[in-house]
DNA sequence: TTGCTGACCGACG
DNA sequence: CCGTCGGCCAGCA
């Protein structure tokens, strides 16, 4: 294989972030997709997690939503109330998919990982 | 190869 | 306020 791995496609990028999300904190594509340096390739970064869980499984998908604080993408993970009680379990709260005090707990890539 | 779709975001009317 | 459109990139028929 040349031995070349060249990680820097943009999954394996949105993986790394998305692990590198702390307990209790969440984030949004746009701020993934901007952190990456393409704020327009957000609909990517969903479909990198939706991708992700052949990937390893280990990625904290539940912690990203989209800039509403909406849990949009609660069906991909397997059961639509399976990423609420997940962020609940870690101190978030939600209702009504949306997640409670959103700015509160919102994790920048950009200003953290800065 | 072309075209459509998709867990988004922002702008426009 | 709500509906619609464009943009971005990757995967699939």
């Amino acid at each position: 294989m040349t031995a070349n791995k060249h990680d820097d496609s943009f999954f394996s990028k949105v993986y790394e972030v998305t692990q590198l999300i702390p307990f209790g904190r969440v984030t949004s594509y746009g701020a993934i997709a901007a952190y990456l340096g393409t704020r327009g390739s957000a609909r990517m970064v969903g479909w990198a997690l939706n991708a992700s869980h052949f990937n390893s499984g280990a990625i904290p998908a539940h912690r990203v939503v989209n800039r509403n604080g909406v849990l949009t993408g609660k069906h991909h993970f397997g059961g639509q109330k399976v990423m609420q009680q997940l962020l609940e379990s870690e101190g978030i709260k939600v209702e009504n998919d949306q997640i409670i005090d959103f700015e509160k707990v919102f994790w920048d890539p950009m200003k953290e990982l800065l």
